[in-house]
DNA sequence: CTGAAAGCGCTTACAG
DNA sequence: CTGAAAGCGCTTACAG
């Protein structure tokens, strides 16, 4: 392995300098308490030297970290990978860099990425991605984060988590609402919501929201099926072909977030179906290639590369006696894949 | 800061499994020297206390590093996190932790994300995207990745860089040459380029491809007019925007990759051009979302998972003596959006 | 303002 | 097979 020894280290500094390390150490992080012409001669002698402090000596010394952890479900997800794109550039400004871990939507899986990430010294922890509806499931993570935070480090999630963190909530209930009530007041009545696991407190919330919007329209839940897969494409594939079979006369499948909305379009594309002349599709998120697609995607945004630096910068304040909680915003997008329902007088 | 002290340490376990901390060390690295029995016990008693190693004092110590530095052009673009997707996946397998820079493209970024990560200790830095035209825009970092890796480090590219590391070499040349090859022997002969910027190895060798299989046609490069932008889905936009102008005419666009595609896809279709019918277009990658955009997008598949689990292997495996390359696979996938031109009897 | 010294948590010769 | 001890490079009380 690399050894931090091949390279010019504090002490070395310090002895061409003609001072102590702890004088030299104090010069180089700029902490008062040294005389500024010695300070001074100090950082030369470091440039000169080409020295790099050793974070892990630092780190262990008890000095802060440059480091944040990022916990998505799966960085090859848009809807994530946009999280991240704010949360690095964001960091990259602040001089921080940032380490990602995968959680594939599994609470154990979680628990030890968060676990690493402490260990690893980070300075704040980020966790986008949904959270369990049981609490339960989290307890363990929660009560990591709290000794975590207790010692000083800093967290925030993306998503309604039952960890007492800094939150910043993505618009889950009104995005719901909206893509209801668009293809609602576009006149369709026979709706299918292909959701995503519903052990997931996103897919409660969205659906929570379809559900309000449709109570107003005088549907009641038994009305309006949801079909529960994966919360992927491939997951949105197969939500539509269970729909097509077993709620045959559908006319509007809301899809709880974009990726599905992808995997819905091609199913019915391959089955013959025309959108919207047949069917409506909607999403949620409003990823990049959403207006991309054909059709373009009628879907809310939820602004995800705000969504990271957002999360990034209230772990980066310093903690306030309760954990803050910061809404996103949205707004419904309308694109071409939504349309009165077929034989609709508009 | 987060102090460690927080969490258990080595000490904790050893002193609950009542063994010195030197064999509980041993036991939980695997390392033999210890009874079976004792180490299993000393593992037993970790897990239940949920210890995790700290990383900063096992490198301190002369442990290895479990941090794999990984630079990319933009995590939010797909050919990235796909590839990032790959690396995290097998990092994972082997628990490691990665650390994700963004370059931006640019050479000097680039360097100095390269030196961030060295000063973290990483065990393996990754560079995936691009190389530069001009060597001498990477020649301070080849000097650091070459200290580096006298000290034990361990580095590899994506791509066709000037730098003396491990390597695997997207199949550039071949996919250019295949997506023009397509085109052509679907009767095309008025073929635009959409290119991302020249500076790019990448845009460079694909650009090659094109130009070797329009030879192959009788075509001369002045007869293949190649437009040089972004190499973005907005860069697509602009360079179908300047060849629509420029050359009206065109039958056939070749987008050097999959995001430029979706962009000339959208300005075809803000145009009002059809694809394929009157228009065919082509990209490289074969991002995720290429399958479904509509027309599907025909492309060259270049398996970007793949690409960052092998880089990731072969930089963790032991270095031999000169670099080592691997190409990696590709093949045409031929979808929705490429058709023989208009009027062409086939 | 400056320095000697303890200590962060771990690994690894070196002894037993 | 097991343990006591040195040491990795740094920071930070604690003395001067």
């Amino acid at each position: 392995m690399p050894r931090s020894g091949a390279s010019t280290r504090l002490i070395d500094v310090a002895e061409r300098a003609g001072v102590s390390i702890a004088t030299a150490s104090r010069s180089l992080r700029g902490q008062d308490g040294v005389s500024e012409a010695v300070a001074a001669h100090v950082r030369q002698v470091a440039t000169d030297l080409g020295y790099v402090v050793n974070v892990h000596a630092r780190t262990l010394a008890g000095g802060s970290t440059s480091i944040v952890g990022l916990i998505v479900h799966e960085i090859g997800d848009p809807y994530f990978s946009e999280i991240a794109s704010g949360v690095v550039h964001l960091a990259t400004a602040r001089g921080l860099t940032v380490q990602i871990c995968h959680s594939g939507r599994d609470p154990l899986t979680e628990l030890s990425q968060i676990r690493t990430l402490l260990a690893h010294g980070t300075q704040a922890v980020l966790i986008a991605g949904s959270g369990y509806v049981d609490p339960n499931l989290q307890a363990e993570a929660d009560r990591e984060l709290r000794a975590f935070q207790a010692a000083g480090g800093r967290a925030a999630v993306i998503g309604r988590h039952f960890l007492r963190t800094d939150a910043v909530l993505p618009a889950n209930v009104a995005a719901g609402d909206a893509i209801a009530e668009h293809v609602l007041s576009l006149g369709h009545r026979r709706i299918a919501v292909a959701a995503g696991a519903p052990m997931l407190t996103t897919v409660e919330d969205r659906v929570a929201g379809v559900r309000t919007a449709c109570a107003r329209h005088g549907l009641a839940p038994e009305d309006v099926p949801v079909v529960h897969s994966a919360f992927t494409r491939d997951g949105g594939r197969e939500a539509a072909e269970q729909i097509l079979d077993e709620h045959p006369g559908t006319t509007a499948v809301l899809a709880l977030n974009d990726v599905m909305a992808i995997g819905v379009l091609s199913t019915l594309r391959a089955r013959g179906v025309s959108v919207p002349a047949d069917v409506s599709v909607v999403g949620i998120d409003d990823i990049a290639v959403a207006a991309d697609l054909a059709p373009g995607l009628t879907t809310v945004r939820l602004h995800m590369t705000q969504l990271g630096e957002l999360a990034l910068a209230m772990a980066l304040k310093p903690p306030s006696s309760r954990p803050r909680r910061r809404s996103s915003g949205h707004e419904l997008v309308v694109r071409d894949s939504t349309a009165p329902p077929p034989g609709h007088r508009g």
